[in-house]
DNA sequence: GGTCGAGTGATACATCCTATCACATTGACG
DNA sequence: CGTCAATGTGATAGGATGTATCACTCGACC
């Protein structure tokens, strides 16, 4: 919400209700899910919104293995996913190693790297009972 | 092109036409590139037959920073990218800590680990001079 | 409350890809 | 070589996701 002002915006309805919705959506969401929670929202105003907090880092947008992708609130900077391709519950990953990895890497290329993805689809085993 | 048998399909003009281009963009094309340099071929043509080698293992897809993404030939199973997000060339990577460091996260959460995807964004540091 | 520019919604468009369908090509068989 | 059925094809329409445009509205500040 103070991403809002942090970007310099307008705190208008629209962008109140689709940050509403987005802190009860913990799990991930579409653009077209919100669109359709908030029919008095325009399509164009929810892709402009989401727009505004993925360039403040606010929220990340992570692809599935399909092609789809979902938008995922996420408070800290830099992280990575991971997904569960059968109950689709996302979690976040903080894993030092990855982080190791990346100078590993580094040293071993030529130039320097500038960003990176990463991101792990499992099989959490625990879709149909323990679903959180 | 054996892929094209192993896939049960038949060698028809414009795939050999395709596969003959592939081959020549060991840089990594896009499907509208292939599209453009094929007039005489139907860009529902150009996209099956990108999907039919995508399927077969034959190729892979690439996504770049800005959303768009690269088709990319590669002989070798599993690997991972990077791209120059100067120049774009993009180059395999082979590295063995990343399925050591696949095998630690593993350990570290539920469940398995079925897929994973790893993207480095580089500067290469030569695009201007030595672009190959 | 008045002002004015940021924000809005409808809509058209852009991009990338898939579905449909009538027609052409392939290649197996004779 | 000719026939034939099924696979493959191209044109085109359509879907999914997102962006641009533009007249109008509303929020923030005075």
């Amino acid at each position: 919400m103070a991403v809002l002002e942090e970007q310099g915006c307008r705190a208008t309805a629209p962008r109140k209700a689709i940050v509403g919705l987005l802190d009860q959506k913990r799990g991930g969401f579409t653009a077209e899910e919100l669109s359709d929670e908030l029919p008095w929202v325009g399509r164009a105003t929810v892709y402009r919104t989401i727009k505004i907090f993925l360039e403040a880092g606010a929220i990340c947008k992570l692809p599935l293995l399909e092609g789809a992708h979902l938008y995922l609130l996420c408070s800290v900077g830099h992280h990575h996913h991971s997904v569960c391709i059968e109950c689709g519950v996302v979690e976040e990953l903080r894993v030092a190693a990855v982080e190791r990895l990346i100078s590993a890497v580094s040293a071993d290329i030529r130039g320097e790297i500038v960003e990176h993805r990463l991101e792990l689809y499992v099989n959490c085993g625990a879709c149909p009972a323990t679903e959180d």
